[in-house]
DNA sequence: TATTTGTAATAGTTGAAATAGTACATATAT
DNA sequence: ATATATGTACTATTTCAACTATTACAAATA
């Protein structure tokens, strides 16, 4: 796994390192039950301090997104969310509000919009919900 | 205006002035030419600092969703963005693809995903395309 | 048994966010 | 002209999240 960190981004280095693996596992770049690199691997790699990656390990634990065992390492864990229907959507509509306020001050068409969406959403593999 | 601050959010509380103008402007609430409260009326309503009003103002200006002139106060600018359209997909897309990693882990259905998506859009009067 | 792993705890540093206070220039009304 | 209200600018201070640094510990693995 290689992670780049932007620190002109203003975004905190633990969580870049969220967004990274949550979206390499979204991505279907490291599977489930796979180990990820280990706590001092990372922290040597980005050249950070251990305790970053720890910290992000620890929230990516909270949500449900890994399971670490002391003494063997990280591993990607099963996709069951544990949070309510409406919870979800609360979550991602004020996401997506938010994008659409930024859109309409940029004056992008909403076909233009839908198209961006759809690309972005085409890299992932989500349920299909005909199934 | 009404603006609610959120304290346990986290998110910075010139930063839900900022939410809360643009969002108000893309929803119609507040109108081009029309007059923003004061700064010191704002500060006094929310019951913070001047200074945070303030600087909400000064980013929201540079971002050109509004216009101040000391002595006179803050009115809504018009719209049009000064960012290219290569810049503005770069943005856009990459809060989509964060929201489609999160959708993703929350297992939520492309169909369903595309209904909220809809929902979001449909609240902001963004230009059609067609004319 | 030795090593590697994630975790925890403490201490210190840095910088953003917010507060507090003052001052200034411009617009507006009187 | 004059007084008032406005956005802006500046400095100082406080608070807290983020990060670093270091050490120690318990669990797993070889």
């Amino acid at each position: 796994m290689q992670i780049r960190i932007d620190n002109a981004s203003g975004r905190p280095v633990y969580q870049q390192i969220i967004d990274h693996v949550k979206r390499d596992i979204a991505l279907g770049r490291i599977i489930k039950n796979e180990k990820l690199p280990t706590v001092r691997q990372l922290a040597g790699q980005i050249a950070i301090n251990p305790n970053t990656i720890a910290k992000a390990y620890r929230q990516l634990e909270q949500q449900g997104i890994i399971v670490t065992k002391a003494g063997a390492g990280a591993f990607v864990a099963n996709l069951d969310s544990n949070l309510s229907r409406s919870v979800r959507k609360k979550i991602i509509s004020e996401e997506l509000e938010r994008i659409a306020v930024d859109a309409f001050h940029m004056q992008i068409e909403s076909q233009t919009l839908l198209e961006w969406f759809n690309s972005a959403v085409a890299k992932f593999n989500l349920p299909s919900g005909k199934e």
